[in-house]
DNA sequence: TCACTTATCTGAACGCTGTCAAGATGGGCT
DNA sequence: AGCCCATCTTGACAGCGTTCAGATAAGTGA
């Protein structure tokens, strides 16, 4: 039998927490080889597993694709709240928000890119993976309510304005990496500054 | 020998004109089953060769891409000339540049993701591709000088303020098939309303 | 007209992928 | 102890992108 971990003695289980080891292998190849060299051999390879280990604990390919994009969102949140914790004036904490994102967006491109990939046909979408969603999207309605945008029986609205808000930061993280745009960034002195500008 | 095409007598050429075929058919393929049923090997099957023939037109699969984008990016300059002929005053034409090309993302939506994988990374785009993708930008351009958004000496806001809109639409573009907006856009009357709305 | 060159297309092969069925392994319960 | 069942491996299948040697036919110069 081959050693089985480097740390520590035999593995408790038959891997231990399989599950959780193929979705930190996955997010470590989406981070370091991008999308394309995300696939489920690549993972249980990264894992340390056979190819057909992983089909334990997920029906498809697509079934880890939405466990990674349910911790993408859950990440993103994360971003979003620790970016708008200080800036208290709503004004600035909308403003913030689209900042938090985009963060996140440039940070993990990949897992970005899967979580929207996921979001596209939301019926295939398990509950857990909506509510994560819903969590970052009330963060910033929240803000818009603070705000006052619309106040919270303006139910259409507000829904409106939030959505427009989103869509324009998901355009924004998505071509925020762009080349294209390399030569306005450095005119205005750093990618900060353009950010700000943009939003 | 197999019957060349359905319409007309034995090929011209070895096929005619191949390069133009598989083009097409990959649209056509796009159109029909997404961006997963788009490989190489289908897109010659839809055109009726064999799975190498291809590589006598494309140096890869990335680049058959690359050039479906560029014919992607000149049809959406034809959604947007299109959508803005008639509406005369500058205000009125950059809100329908962005319904013209929310319109075309929803119409060829996965030939609008190609478009958008390809841009990217920017540095694999040859300059045809480019030029095609200034060629929508720049109608966009044209209209928000007229607007008076900028000057255009102020070369900087001009292109912030462009790209802000490029962005939104970008973002609407991708998100405008969400599930997740069906109620608020069956409470609003229609996705026309909701659009109109967002923008 | 005929040979020669060149572009185009086919067939078979490589390693990779997602997925499945059958068998091995071993932890937890009675 | 003995059994069960979740877990993991092995081996296989079709389909993918890609390459390469060979077939085919259009264009070219004599």
């Amino acid at each position: 039998m081959k050693a089985p971990c480097p740390f520590s003695g035999p593995r408790p289980y038959h891997h231990g927490d399989l599950r959780r080891a193929l979705l930190d292998a996955a997010t470590r190849i989406l981070d370091r080889d991008g999308q394309g060299g995300l696939s489920l051999r690549a993972v249980a390879r990264e894992a340390g597993v056979s190819p057909a280990a992983p089909y334990h604990h997920f029906k498809d390919k697509s079934e880890l694709m939405l466990a990674i994009a349910e911790e993408g969102f859950h990440q993103l949140s994360d971003y979003i709240r620790h970016t708008t914790d200080m800036a208290v004036p709503p004004i600035e904490r909308v403003a913030a928000i689209g900042l938090g994102y985009v963060e996140f967006a440039k940070t993990h491109p990949a897992v970005y890119r899967v979580m929207y990939d996921c979001s596209r046909d939301s019926d295939a979408m398990p509950d857990k993976a909506h509510e994560a969603e819903d969590g970052a999207y009330s963060l910033l309605k929240r803000a818009m309510i603070d705000m006052g945008v619309a106040s919270p029986d303006q139910e259409t609205e507000l829904e409106l304005a939030c959505i427009a808000a989103w869509c324009a930061a998901h355009g924004l993280a998505e071509m925020v990496g762009f080349r294209q745009f390399d030569s306005l960034k450095a005119a205005m002195g750093g990618e900060k500054a353009f950010l700000a500008g943009v939003l």
